[in-house]
DNA sequence: ATTCCCCTGTGATTGTTTTCACAGTGTAAT
DNA sequence: ATTACACTGTGAAAACAATCACAGGGGAAT
Protein backbone atom coordinates (compact mmCIF):
# COMPACT_ATOMS: atom_id res chain seq x y z
CA UNK A 1 0.00 0.00 0.00
CA UNK A 2 1.78 2.79 -1.47
CA UNK A 3 1.41 6.82 -0.27
CA UNK A 4 -1.47 8.53 -1.91
CA UNK A 5 -2.43 11.83 -1.86
CA UNK A 6 -4.70 13.88 0.93
CA UNK A 7 -7.11 14.94 -2.18
CA UNK A 8 -6.63 11.80 -3.54
CA UNK A 9 -8.51 10.11 -0.44
CA UNK A 10 -11.31 12.92 -0.43
CA UNK A 11 -11.77 11.36 -4.36
CA UNK A 12 -12.22 7.70 -3.23
CA UNK A 13 -14.31 8.85 -0.40
CA UNK A 14 -16.59 10.80 -2.91
CA UNK A 15 -16.57 8.00 -5.29
CA UNK A 16 -17.59 5.18 -2.49
CA UNK A 17 -20.49 7.62 -1.88
CA UNK A 18 -21.78 7.72 -5.50
CA UNK A 19 -21.10 4.52 -5.78
CA UNK A 20 -23.03 3.48 -2.88
CA UNK A 21 -26.41 5.77 -4.41
CA UNK A 22 -25.78 3.97 -7.81
CA UNK A 23 -26.33 0.78 -6.09
CA UNK A 24 -29.42 1.21 -4.22
CA UNK A 25 -30.39 2.51 -7.79
CA UNK A 26 -29.88 -0.64 -8.94
CA UNK A 27 -27.01 0.58 -11.30
CA UNK A 28 -24.41 -2.32 -11.69
CA UNK A 29 -21.84 -1.19 -14.44
CA UNK A 30 -20.14 2.36 -15.08
CA UNK A 31 -17.94 4.39 -16.93
CA UNK A 32 -14.96 6.55 -15.78
CA UNK A 33 -16.93 9.29 -17.77
CA UNK A 34 -20.23 8.71 -16.07
CA UNK A 35 -18.92 9.13 -12.75
CA UNK A 36 -16.99 11.98 -13.93
CA UNK A 37 -20.22 13.55 -14.60
CA UNK A 38 -21.35 12.67 -11.08
CA UNK A 39 -18.14 14.36 -9.38
CA UNK A 40 -16.69 17.11 -11.54
CA UNK A 41 -13.49 15.07 -11.83
CA UNK A 42 -11.92 14.08 -14.52
CA UNK A 43 -12.14 10.71 -16.16
CA UNK A 44 -8.46 10.31 -16.32
CA UNK A 45 -8.06 11.66 -12.44
CA UNK A 46 -10.55 8.93 -11.75
CA UNK A 47 -8.99 6.14 -13.42
CA UNK A 48 -5.87 7.10 -11.82
CA UNK A 49 -7.30 7.35 -8.27
CA UNK A 50 -8.50 3.88 -8.38
CA UNK A 51 -5.14 2.41 -9.45
CA UNK A 52 -4.06 2.52 -5.88
CA UNK A 53 -7.28 0.24 -5.04
CA UNK A 54 -5.58 -2.85 -7.18
CA UNK A 55 -9.69 -3.30 -8.91
CA UNK A 56 -9.01 -3.19 -12.72
CA UNK A 57 -12.42 -2.43 -14.75
CA UNK A 58 -13.06 -3.48 -18.36
CA UNK A 59 -12.49 -1.38 -20.74
CA UNK A 60 -16.11 -3.20 -22.44
CA UNK A 61 -18.35 -3.03 -19.76
CA UNK A 62 -16.48 -0.07 -17.55
CA UNK A 63 -16.54 -0.87 -13.77
CA UNK A 64 -18.90 -3.09 -11.82
CA UNK A 65 -20.29 -0.91 -9.02
CA UNK A 66 -20.19 -3.44 -6.44
CA UNK A 67 -16.80 -4.58 -6.76
CA UNK A 68 -15.38 -1.57 -7.22
CA UNK A 69 -17.29 -0.22 -3.83
CA UNK A 70 -16.11 -2.88 -2.04
CA UNK A 71 -12.42 -2.07 -3.51
CA UNK A 72 -12.30 0.95 -2.23
CA UNK A 73 -13.96 0.38 1.30
CA UNK A 74 -11.10 -2.36 1.46
CA UNK A 75 -8.31 0.18 0.89
CA UNK A 76 -10.20 3.02 3.12
CA UNK A 77 -11.86 0.82 5.90
CA UNK A 78 -9.90 0.33 8.97
CA UNK A 79 -10.55 -3.06 10.06
CA UNK A 80 -13.81 -3.05 12.24
CA UNK A 81 -15.55 -0.39 13.04
CA UNK A 82 -14.49 2.97 14.04
CA UNK A 83 -16.61 4.98 16.89
CA UNK A 84 -17.30 8.96 16.37
CA UNK A 85 -17.82 11.29 19.45
CA UNK A 86 -19.07 15.13 19.03
CA UNK A 87 -17.65 17.47 21.21
CA UNK A 88 -20.68 20.25 21.72
CA UNK A 89 -24.49 20.07 21.63
CA UNK A 90 -24.73 23.29 20.82
CA UNK A 91 -26.47 24.39 17.03
CA UNK A 92 -23.29 22.98 15.24
CA UNK A 93 -23.03 19.35 16.97
CA UNK A 94 -27.23 18.98 16.19
CA UNK A 95 -26.77 19.78 12.72
CA UNK A 96 -23.91 17.12 12.32
CA UNK A 97 -26.11 14.69 13.40
CA UNK A 98 -28.66 15.43 11.84
CA UNK A 99 -26.54 15.09 8.40
CA UNK A 100 -24.92 11.83 9.83
CA UNK A 101 -27.70 9.96 9.72
CA UNK A 102 -27.10 8.76 6.21
CA UNK A 103 -26.10 4.99 6.71
CA UNK A 104 -22.19 4.79 7.41
CA UNK A 105 -22.07 1.24 8.21
CA UNK A 106 -18.38 1.39 9.67
CA UNK A 107 -18.75 4.89 10.90
CA UNK A 108 -20.23 5.61 13.80
CA UNK A 109 -21.54 7.91 16.39
CA UNK A 110 -21.49 6.85 19.62
CA UNK A 111 -21.70 9.39 21.91
CA UNK A 112 -22.15 13.29 22.76
CA UNK A 113 -20.23 15.72 24.96
CA UNK A 114 -21.65 18.65 26.87
CA UNK A 115 -20.98 20.75 30.13
CA UNK A 116 -24.75 22.20 30.38
CA UNK A 117 -26.46 19.91 32.82
CA UNK A 118 -29.38 20.35 30.72
CA UNK A 119 -28.21 18.50 27.60
CA UNK A 120 -26.33 15.86 29.70
CA UNK A 121 -28.11 12.33 30.13
CA UNK A 122 -30.78 13.55 26.41
CA UNK A 123 -30.96 11.34 24.01
CA UNK A 124 -30.81 12.96 20.18
CA UNK A 125 -30.90 11.18 17.80
CA UNK A 126 -30.39 7.97 19.01
CA UNK A 127 -27.08 9.34 20.57
CA UNK A 128 -26.47 9.99 24.72
CA UNK A 129 -25.14 13.31 25.98
CA UNK A 130 -22.66 12.54 28.59
CA UNK A 131 -20.54 14.74 31.11
CA UNK A 132 -17.58 15.82 29.08
CA UNK A 133 -15.61 14.52 32.41
CA UNK A 134 -16.69 10.81 31.22
CA UNK A 135 -15.15 11.43 27.95
CA UNK A 136 -12.06 9.48 28.93
CA UNK A 137 -13.67 6.48 30.27
CA UNK A 138 -16.32 6.06 27.49
CA UNK A 139 -13.73 6.55 24.67
CA UNK A 140 -11.47 4.01 25.95
CA UNK A 141 -14.75 1.46 25.97
CA UNK A 142 -16.32 2.24 23.01
CA UNK A 143 -13.16 2.24 20.77
CA UNK A 144 -13.70 5.58 19.39
CA UNK A 145 -10.94 7.97 17.99
CA UNK A 146 -12.82 10.31 15.94
CA UNK A 147 -13.67 13.12 17.89
CA UNK A 148 -15.98 16.27 16.06
CA UNK A 149 -15.16 19.67 17.73
CA UNK A 150 -18.28 22.07 17.61
CA UNK A 151 -17.56 24.22 20.96
CA UNK A 152 -17.68 27.86 20.70
CA UNK A 153 -14.27 29.22 19.82
CA UNK A 154 -13.29 30.73 23.17
CA UNK A 155 -13.17 26.51 24.58
CA UNK A 156 -11.87 25.39 21.61
CA UNK A 157 -7.91 24.62 22.62
CA UNK A 158 -9.14 23.26 26.19
CA UNK A 159 -11.82 20.97 24.79
CA UNK A 160 -9.31 19.80 22.23
CA UNK A 161 -6.87 19.37 24.91
CA UNK A 162 -9.20 17.21 26.79
CA UNK A 163 -10.28 15.07 23.63
CA UNK A 164 -6.58 13.71 23.07
CA UNK A 165 -6.02 13.29 26.70
CA UNK A 166 -9.24 11.24 26.39
CA UNK A 167 -7.80 9.20 23.34
CA UNK A 168 -9.22 10.71 20.19
CA UNK A 169 -6.84 10.21 17.35
CA UNK A 170 -8.23 12.29 14.54
CA UNK A 171 -9.98 15.69 15.33
CA UNK A 172 -12.84 17.64 12.87
CA UNK A 173 -12.14 21.20 14.09
CA UNK A 174 -14.99 23.63 13.10
CA UNK A 175 -13.80 26.42 15.11
CA UNK A 176 -12.34 29.28 13.43
CA UNK A 177 -8.59 28.71 15.75
CA UNK A 178 -5.45 26.49 14.52
CA UNK A 179 -5.35 24.33 17.58
CA UNK A 180 -2.20 23.06 19.10
CA UNK A 181 -1.87 19.62 19.53
CA UNK A 182 0.75 16.71 19.58
CA UNK A 183 1.94 16.31 15.83
CA UNK A 184 0.76 12.54 16.08
CA UNK A 185 -3.06 13.67 16.01
CA UNK A 186 -4.85 14.42 13.13
CA UNK A 187 -6.36 17.94 12.40
CA UNK A 188 -8.96 18.66 10.08
CA UNK A 189 -9.41 22.58 9.87
CA UNK A 190 -13.28 23.23 8.41
CA UNK A 191 -13.11 26.91 9.68
CA UNK A 192 -16.46 28.13 9.02
CA UNK A 193 -16.14 31.97 8.73
CA UNK A 194 -12.59 31.14 6.53
CA UNK A 195 -15.33 29.26 4.08
CA UNK A 196 -17.20 32.50 3.68
CA UNK A 197 -14.31 34.47 3.18
CA UNK A 198 -13.31 32.44 0.59
CA UNK A 199 -16.38 32.25 -1.13
CA UNK A 200 -16.91 36.19 -0.81
CA UNK A 201 -13.25 36.51 -2.68
CA UNK A 202 -14.17 34.56 -5.25
CA UNK A 203 -17.99 35.43 -5.73
CA UNK A 204 -16.56 39.08 -6.25
CA UNK A 205 -14.11 38.03 -9.09
CA UNK A 206 -17.10 37.29 -11.45
CA UNK A 207 -18.75 40.20 -11.34
CA UNK A 208 -16.15 41.94 -13.02
CA UNK B 1 -2.64 41.43 -9.99
CA UNK B 2 -1.31 38.01 -10.96
CA UNK B 3 -2.68 34.43 -10.26
CA UNK B 4 -2.47 32.98 -7.29
CA UNK B 5 -3.42 29.70 -5.93
CA UNK B 6 -7.20 28.91 -3.95
CA UNK B 7 -4.79 28.03 -1.06
CA UNK B 8 -3.05 31.15 -1.36
CA UNK B 9 -6.20 32.79 -0.81
CA UNK B 10 -6.92 30.89 2.27
CA UNK B 11 -3.47 31.24 3.64
CA UNK B 12 -3.53 35.00 3.31
CA UNK B 13 -6.89 34.95 4.55
CA UNK B 14 -5.91 33.37 7.78
CA UNK B 15 -3.02 35.77 8.09
CA UNK B 16 -5.50 38.23 7.82
CA UNK B 17 -7.29 37.02 10.61
CA UNK B 18 -4.27 36.55 12.70
CA UNK B 19 -2.99 40.29 12.28
CA UNK B 20 -5.88 41.46 13.18
CA UNK B 21 -6.17 39.24 16.56
CA UNK B 22 -2.28 40.42 17.29
CA UNK B 23 -3.13 44.56 16.80
CA UNK B 24 -6.24 44.29 19.33
CA UNK B 25 -3.51 42.90 21.51
CA UNK B 26 -1.29 46.07 20.70
CA UNK B 27 1.52 43.93 18.86
CA UNK B 28 2.82 46.28 16.33
CA UNK B 29 5.43 44.44 14.46
CA UNK B 30 5.70 40.28 13.66
CA UNK B 31 8.83 38.51 11.80
CA UNK B 32 7.63 35.65 9.25
CA UNK B 33 8.62 32.70 11.89
CA UNK B 34 6.67 34.23 14.38
CA UNK B 35 3.31 34.28 12.13
CA UNK B 36 4.42 30.64 11.30
CA UNK B 37 4.12 29.32 14.42
CA UNK B 38 0.83 31.25 14.72
CA UNK B 39 -0.59 29.48 11.69
CA UNK B 40 0.97 26.05 10.97
CA UNK B 41 2.91 27.25 8.00
CA UNK B 42 6.25 27.34 7.29
CA UNK B 43 8.01 31.06 7.11
CA UNK B 44 8.99 30.43 3.75
CA UNK B 45 5.79 29.90 2.51
CA UNK B 46 4.51 33.04 4.34
CA UNK B 47 6.67 35.35 2.69
CA UNK B 48 6.10 33.73 -0.19
CA UNK B 49 2.28 34.44 -0.05
CA UNK B 50 2.76 38.02 1.17
CA UNK B 51 4.92 38.48 -2.13
CA UNK B 52 1.77 39.19 -4.11
CA UNK B 53 0.38 41.69 -1.83
CA UNK B 54 3.30 44.08 -2.93
CA UNK B 55 4.22 44.70 0.49
CA UNK B 56 7.85 44.90 1.92
CA UNK B 57 8.97 44.14 5.76
CA UNK B 58 11.77 45.39 6.86
CA UNK B 59 14.69 42.58 7.49
CA UNK B 60 15.47 44.13 10.45
CA UNK B 61 12.11 44.76 12.24
CA UNK B 62 9.89 42.59 10.53
CA UNK B 63 6.35 42.92 9.16
CA UNK B 64 4.50 46.09 10.50
CA UNK B 65 1.55 44.41 11.38
CA UNK B 66 -0.97 47.29 10.55
CA UNK B 67 0.64 47.91 7.40
CA UNK B 68 0.76 44.12 6.58
CA UNK B 69 -3.19 43.96 7.33
CA UNK B 70 -4.14 46.72 4.83
CA UNK B 71 -1.89 45.22 2.37
CA UNK B 72 -3.66 41.73 2.29
CA UNK B 73 -7.21 43.31 2.80
CA UNK B 74 -5.98 45.61 -0.41
CA UNK B 75 -5.51 42.79 -2.07
CA UNK B 76 -8.04 40.64 -1.33
CA UNK B 77 -11.46 42.82 -0.94
CA UNK B 78 -13.49 43.77 -3.10
CA UNK B 79 -13.93 47.55 -2.97
CA UNK B 80 -17.28 48.55 -1.12
CA UNK B 81 -19.05 45.75 1.42
CA UNK B 82 -20.26 42.21 0.22
CA UNK B 83 -23.91 40.76 1.34
CA UNK B 84 -23.91 37.25 2.60
CA UNK B 85 -27.47 35.18 3.03
CA UNK B 86 -28.06 32.46 4.66
CA UNK B 87 -30.57 29.97 3.51
CA UNK B 88 -32.10 27.23 5.95
CA UNK B 89 -32.31 28.14 9.23
CA UNK B 90 -31.88 24.99 10.86
CA UNK B 91 -29.08 23.90 13.42
CA UNK B 92 -26.63 24.87 10.76
CA UNK B 93 -27.82 27.96 9.59
CA UNK B 94 -28.14 29.21 13.44
CA UNK B 95 -24.25 28.03 13.98
CA UNK B 96 -23.02 29.77 11.30
CA UNK B 97 -24.80 32.83 12.45
CA UNK B 98 -23.48 32.31 16.17
CA UNK B 99 -19.52 31.93 14.57
CA UNK B 100 -19.72 34.64 12.37
CA UNK B 101 -20.75 37.84 15.20
CA UNK B 102 -16.69 38.55 15.43
CA UNK B 103 -16.66 41.68 13.55
CA UNK B 104 -16.03 41.16 10.06
CA UNK B 105 -16.03 44.80 8.90
CA UNK B 106 -16.42 44.17 5.22
CA UNK B 107 -18.78 40.73 4.96
CA UNK B 108 -22.19 41.10 6.35
CA UNK B 109 -25.00 38.20 7.00
CA UNK B 110 -28.27 40.58 5.70
CA UNK B 111 -30.35 37.97 5.66
CA UNK B 112 -31.99 34.75 5.73
CA UNK B 113 -34.24 32.99 4.64
CA UNK B 114 -36.71 29.27 5.00
CA UNK B 115 -39.93 27.85 4.03
CA UNK B 116 -41.16 27.51 7.40
CA UNK B 117 -43.30 29.96 8.30
CA UNK B 118 -42.48 29.82 12.15
CA UNK B 119 -39.02 30.80 11.18
CA UNK B 120 -40.10 33.63 8.48
CA UNK B 121 -39.93 37.44 10.24
CA UNK B 122 -38.32 36.14 13.16
CA UNK B 123 -34.55 38.26 13.95
CA UNK B 124 -31.98 35.83 15.17
CA UNK B 125 -28.51 37.41 15.58
CA UNK B 126 -30.26 40.93 14.37
CA UNK B 127 -30.97 38.89 11.15
CA UNK B 128 -34.54 38.74 9.41
CA UNK B 129 -35.59 36.24 8.08
CA UNK B 130 -37.88 36.34 4.76
CA UNK B 131 -39.38 34.02 2.88
CA UNK B 132 -37.30 31.98 0.31
CA UNK B 133 -39.60 33.32 -2.63
CA UNK B 134 -38.58 37.12 -1.72
CA UNK B 135 -34.94 36.41 -2.38
CA UNK B 136 -34.88 37.54 -5.91
CA UNK B 137 -35.83 41.06 -4.59
CA UNK B 138 -33.88 41.29 -1.10
CA UNK B 139 -30.67 39.99 -2.66
CA UNK B 140 -30.45 42.86 -5.75
CA UNK B 141 -31.54 45.36 -3.30
CA UNK B 142 -29.37 44.92 -0.69
CA UNK B 143 -26.16 43.71 -2.82
CA UNK B 144 -25.75 40.06 -1.78
CA UNK B 145 -23.33 37.97 -3.63
CA UNK B 146 -22.17 35.06 -1.32
CA UNK B 147 -25.05 32.50 -0.20
CA UNK B 148 -24.70 30.04 2.56
CA UNK B 149 -26.63 26.93 2.15
CA UNK B 150 -27.15 24.75 5.20
CA UNK B 151 -30.15 23.23 3.81
CA UNK B 152 -31.08 19.55 4.16
CA UNK B 153 -29.72 17.46 1.28
CA UNK B 154 -33.35 16.51 0.01
CA UNK B 155 -34.12 20.15 -1.39
CA UNK B 156 -30.07 21.31 -1.48
CA UNK B 157 -29.99 21.32 -5.65
CA UNK B 158 -33.57 23.35 -5.65
CA UNK B 159 -32.84 25.76 -3.18
CA UNK B 160 -28.85 26.38 -5.09
CA UNK B 161 -30.75 26.91 -8.19
CA UNK B 162 -33.26 29.48 -6.63
CA UNK B 163 -30.02 31.27 -5.08
CA UNK B 164 -27.90 31.73 -8.37
CA UNK B 165 -31.59 32.76 -9.99
CA UNK B 166 -31.87 35.27 -7.53
CA UNK B 167 -28.03 36.91 -8.14
CA UNK B 168 -25.97 34.64 -6.10
CA UNK B 169 -22.26 34.25 -7.55
CA UNK B 170 -20.89 32.40 -4.88
CA UNK B 171 -22.17 29.11 -2.73
CA UNK B 172 -21.04 27.62 0.31
CA UNK B 173 -22.44 24.00 0.43
CA UNK B 174 -22.80 22.27 3.57
CA UNK B 175 -24.66 19.93 2.17
CA UNK B 176 -22.85 16.45 1.10
CA UNK B 177 -24.70 16.88 -2.41
CA UNK B 178 -22.43 18.02 -6.13
CA UNK B 179 -24.33 21.09 -6.94
CA UNK B 180 -24.94 21.08 -10.79
CA UNK B 181 -24.75 24.98 -11.39
CA UNK B 182 -23.83 27.14 -14.44
CA UNK B 183 -19.70 27.66 -14.36
CA UNK B 184 -19.29 31.19 -13.95
CA UNK B 185 -21.05 30.27 -10.05
CA UNK B 186 -18.30 29.51 -7.62
CA UNK B 187 -18.92 26.82 -5.12
CA UNK B 188 -17.31 25.68 -1.79
CA UNK B 189 -18.07 22.58 -0.83
CA UNK B 190 -17.76 21.75 2.45
CA UNK B 191 -19.25 18.48 2.72
CA UNK B 192 -19.71 17.50 6.71
CA UNK B 193 -19.82 13.60 6.20
CA UNK B 194 -17.15 13.44 4.10
CA UNK B 195 -15.37 15.74 6.48
CA UNK B 196 -15.75 12.98 9.32
CA UNK B 197 -14.85 10.24 7.10
CA UNK B 198 -11.00 12.02 6.06
CA UNK B 199 -10.89 12.42 9.92
CA UNK B 200 -11.71 9.00 10.46
CA UNK B 201 -9.46 7.30 7.52
CA UNK B 202 -5.93 9.62 9.31
CA UNK B 203 -6.80 9.07 12.41
CA UNK B 204 -7.01 5.19 12.26
CA UNK B 205 -3.59 5.67 10.79
CA UNK B 206 -1.68 6.90 13.66
CA UNK B 207 -3.18 3.70 15.61
CA UNK B 208 -0.68 1.54 14.18
C1' DA C 1 -12.62 -12.66 -40.68
C1' DT C 2 -11.77 -8.00 -40.67
C1' DT C 3 -12.52 -3.41 -39.33
C1' DC C 4 -14.05 -0.11 -36.23
C1' DC C 5 -14.99 1.72 -31.97
C1' DC C 6 -14.81 2.94 -27.22
C1' DC C 7 -13.13 1.88 -23.18
C1' DT C 8 -9.23 1.01 -19.43
C1' DG C 9 -4.56 1.35 -17.33
C1' DT C 10 -0.53 3.76 -17.22
C1' DG C 11 4.14 5.88 -18.84
C1' DA C 12 5.32 10.35 -20.08
C1' DT C 13 4.52 15.09 -19.85
C1' DT C 14 3.00 19.25 -18.28
C1' DG C 15 1.68 22.29 -14.74
C1' DT C 16 1.50 23.82 -10.03
C1' DT C 17 3.01 24.43 -5.24
C1' DT C 18 6.43 24.19 -1.82
C1' DT C 19 10.93 24.32 -0.18
C1' DC C 20 15.73 25.57 -0.44
C1' DA C 21 19.32 28.57 -0.17
C1' DC C 22 21.47 32.74 -0.55
C1' DA C 23 22.26 37.74 -1.86
C1' DG C 24 21.00 42.03 0.08
C1' DT C 25 20.02 44.98 4.09
C1' DG C 26 20.33 47.71 8.22
C1' DT C 27 21.29 47.62 13.16
C1' DA C 28 24.12 46.75 17.07
C1' DA C 29 28.22 45.45 19.15
C1' DT C 30 33.15 45.74 19.29
C1' DA D 1 35.08 51.45 10.85
C1' DT D 2 34.47 46.74 10.80
C1' DT D 3 32.29 42.60 11.90
C1' DA D 4 28.54 39.80 13.12
C1' DC D 5 23.90 38.90 12.99
C1' DA D 6 19.00 37.96 11.97
C1' DC D 7 15.90 38.81 8.90
C1' DT D 8 13.51 39.56 4.10
C1' DG D 9 12.68 38.72 -0.92
C1' DT D 10 13.19 35.72 -4.55
C1' DG D 11 15.50 32.75 -8.32
C1' DA D 12 16.20 27.97 -8.69
C1' DA D 13 15.28 23.33 -7.45
C1' DA D 14 12.49 19.82 -5.77
C1' DA D 15 8.26 17.70 -4.80
C1' DC D 16 3.81 16.95 -5.94
C1' DA D 17 -0.55 16.68 -8.74
C1' DA D 18 -3.14 16.62 -12.95
C1' DT D 19 -3.42 15.80 -17.75
C1' DC D 20 -2.22 13.78 -22.05
C1' DA D 21 -1.96 10.28 -25.12
C1' DC D 22 -1.67 5.85 -26.55
C1' DA D 23 -1.09 0.62 -26.35
C1' DG D 24 -4.05 -3.18 -25.42
C1' DG D 25 -8.50 -5.45 -25.38
C1' DG D 26 -12.82 -7.25 -26.86
C1' DG D 27 -17.53 -6.74 -28.60
C1' DA D 28 -20.39 -5.31 -32.65
C1' DA D 29 -21.03 -4.37 -37.35
C1' DT D 30 -20.05 -5.50 -41.98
Amino acid sequence: MKKISEKSIERLILYRRILGNLLTENQSKIFSHQLSRLTDVTSAQIRRDLMVTGYSGSPVHGYDVEALLKSICDYIDTPGDQGVAIFGLGHLGRSVMGYFNTRQPRLKIKAAFDTDPDKVNRVLHGIRCYRTDQAKDIIETQNISVGILAVPQRIAQDVATLMVNSGITGILNYAPTRLELPPQIYVENRDMILAVEKVAYYSKKNNT
